[in-house]
DNA sequence: CGTAGGTTGCTAGTCGGCCAACAACTTTCC
DNA sequence: GGAAAGTTGTTGGCCGACTAGCAACCTACG
């Protein structure tokens, strides 16, 4: 299919730039700056598209976060390689937001504010974001556990502590970088974050150069 | 004047019933739930009182963070001892933040929301909660200065870094407890940050007990 | 010519804030 | 001491601004 009719062209870049306007309203301002009106100037189309693609406000919402999450998958995955110690797997999820950050610092914003919106009264999100935050910590979890086994992470670590803490790292980290981007360097962080989080879960076998 | 008139007596009852009823629902569903009538109804007056009290609903929102810090900052205050290390008082703000949030849920549920409510389009809200996240880190910094200094930190530790490292703990646990009480103990959370925290900052001289 | 993409007029609903009126209270004056 | 005069607390109707979503319409493509 070489061309794939311009009718399904049109389609999907009215759709693309839907979606990355509504993105760049969210990152500014939040969910409640995200009005059909804004995005339909803003992607230089009218505000009735917005219904007519996504069916409702909250499918908007949906298509945003499945794209930046599919997006975040594939990156984390092309940087993970097989055989790879579980310690090494684990720090690719930091290093992994960190190089999304830096390439593409729309969406990821606009991620990170969804986030922090989900405590609002939005239940449908609320509990999205609830059930990716406990899976976040279930799989570094299992990532401790997976180190402990072969011998990448030290075995007196608590696996479900560690979850709950590197998780709290890197949105406590993301909440001070939105809220004042200016005095916070997001790069700087993940790194001392990297060193940190490797001193504390070092295997004592490892040899060590303090 | 032992009796101090009645009205003030009816005007200070008001007022705590409206601020207690903008903290829950604040709490419940972020500053989009505090409508003005909501509040009067929950607090047992008429929407329009917010008004007439507070002006605005940026002043309901100014007097209520305005309580909330007072009171942390006296719970604090009592549990810093003068003479003590740098080190013990550092370790005060997470000790304060725990104890306030188990004895008065309701406020510092209503401060979280309002922290991470401030990435939104409030700009004042947004500036006010940024400054206050500055001086928090400047704090800590200087504690962890003056740590390094009375021998009770290690001197290999870099205030600034471990600065937003702190916040960023603090800020991401309260997130992941806002978002989901159920799976999130935060007593414990702290519990570890504490350890974790002393551990990492621990002066080499002193003995440990591992 | 028919269908899908895109637009615009419209509706129902919500919100913050203003304002005039009422009720409770305090002070002044005889 | 008690009533009149003045003050303060509280109410609820109203208005303008804004929103999401619908439905009829126009336009471009197949």
């Amino acid at each position: 299919m070489p061309v794939p009719t311009r009718q399904a062209e049109r389609t999907e870049r009215s759709t693309e730039a839907l979606l990355d306007a509504a993105a760049e309203l969210i990152a500014e301002g939040g969910l409640a700056s995200m009005t059909f009106a804004a995005i339909g100037e803003r992607a230089g189309y009218s505000r009735g598209l917005v219904t007519a693609r996504f069916g409702s406000r909250a499918g908007l919402v949906n298509a945003l976060v499945s794209r930046t999450w599919g997006q975040f998958h594939v990156r984390r995955a092309a940087i993970t390689q097989a055989g790879q110690p579980a310690f090494a797997r684990l720090m690719s999820l930091v290093t992994a937001i960190r190089q999304y950050a830096q390439e593409d610092p729309r969406n990821v914003r606009a991620l990170f504010a969804l986030m922090f919106e989900a405590l609002g009264p939005d239940e449908a999100l609320r509990e999205r974001m609830a059930q990716f935050h406990q899976a976040m910590r279930d799989d570094i979890a299992a990532l401790v556990e997976a180190g402990r086994a072969d011998g990448s992470i030290s075995p007196s670590i608590d696996p479900q502590a560690t979850a709950l803490i590197l998780v709290a790292l890197l949105r406590g980290l993301a909440y001070q970088w939105m809220l004042d981007p200016v005095s916070v360097d997001l790069a700087a962080a993940y790194d001392v974050i990297h060193e940190q989080v490797g001193n504390a879960l070092a295997a004592p076998d490892r040899s060590k150069s303090s």
